[in-house]
DNA sequence: CGATTCCCCTGATAGC
DNA sequence: TGCTATCAGGGGAATC
């Protein structure tokens, strides 16, 4: 599932890859994907805007488009959101719809990467064609995977940005801000970790890592965790969110990189999906429990309740 | 208002 | 072998 690394990763990615590029057209067959605008207006609207640049908020991939007119006097700024939930991802590549069955509009997807290999992608539900022949493609196993895309003001406006908390690897993120905002809440501090209106882009890989490298476990109460605590728990997210990103993330369901290629990170995971494993501190086995319909993963030696 | 549950979706796995 | 049931999981909606 991509966290802030993997969204990171990915948006580096693609801004060494399509800024400047103008999409010439649009295909998809998950219309429920597009939330914003109607799905029968969006390549009308979309169609002709020029590629400006990527960023990221949370796990959002944010992608800004400019429209100009009168031979390019007056421009307009655009903003298309994609956040991949649990199995999304855009990938930059060469896709061919296929029909299937003719008596079904039912469509298949040839990967192409150059001329290098040709192999069905059954997950490509969205793919925008870009002037230089190549396209971006997001591909959805479970199809949970949001796109939203209108004026950059009004994009800007809506809760799905406005509601987010603050850029854990921002500078002006610091211990105190941390601190703060950390002890405001009651809730299990795995949960308030994962909470993207307390904090930014973490979710139950890092979550995890994340305290079992603070040594804290995940049922303890955001607000009653001490100063040490909060030092550890501050320090544990920069550094393994930073280390991540390096790795160019982790590569957990069905996760890829803007070229389809998987991340570093997995091998170093130290407790997600290692349930039954021996701890890399203490060798007692690490546990799974759940936690909100999510499942947590700790060591009950290294973090105490 | 806050906390919990349901739901979206589909591949993997378990059970029969 | 092949069918059905269950589960995972981000986040928004519905419900308690």
């Amino acid at each position: 599932m991509p966290e802030l690394p993997e969204v990171q990763t990915i948006v580096d990615d693609l801004n060494k890859k399509i800024i400047g590029r103008r999409i010439t057209g649009v295909w998809f067959d998950a219309p429920k994907l597009i939330k914003k605008p109607k799905s029968k207006d969006f390549e009308k609207e979309i169609k002709g805007l020029k590629i400006i640049e990527i960023r990221r908020r949370g796990k959002n991939i944010l992608i800004y488009l400019e429209k100009c007119h009168m031979s390019g006097v007056k421009c307009q700024m655009f903003l298309l959101l994609v956040h991949q939930k649990l199995t999304g991802h855009l990938l930059y590549g060469k896709w061919r719809t296929i029909k299937v069955s003719r008596f079904k509009s039912l469509k298949v997807k040839s990967l192409i990467r150059g001329s290098l290999e040709e192999k069905v992608n059954n997950y490509i539900h969205l793919i925008f064609y870009l002037d230089n022949g190549w396209q971006l493609g997001l591909s959805d196993l479970r199809k949970f995977a949001k796109v939203l895309f209108g004026p950059k003001k009004e994009i800007e406006k809506l809760p799905d940005l406005t509601k987010l908390g603050p850029e854990p690897l921002d500078q002006s993120f610091n211990l105190s801000v941390f601190q703060s905002a950390i002890l405001k809440n009651k809730g299990k501090i795995k949960q308030v970790l994962m909470n993207q209106e307390i904090i930014a882009g973490i979710g139950n890989i890092y979550s995890d890592e994340i305290l079992w490298q603070a040594k804290i476990h995940p049922f303890r109460l955001a607000n009653k965790l001490i100063a040490n605590e909060l030092t550890n728990l501050y320090s544990a997210m920069r550094q393994i969110l930073k280390k991540a990103i390096k790795l160019r993330g982790t590569s957990i369901s069905d996760y890829r990189d803007a070229e389809g290629r998987p991340g570093a990170y997995g091998k170093i995971l130290k407790v997600y999906q290692k349930e039954n494993k021996p701890c890399r501190r203490c060798r007692t086995l690490i546990k799974r429990v759940k936690m909100g319909g999510r499942s947590s993963h700790y060591c009950p030696k290294c973090q105490k309740i």
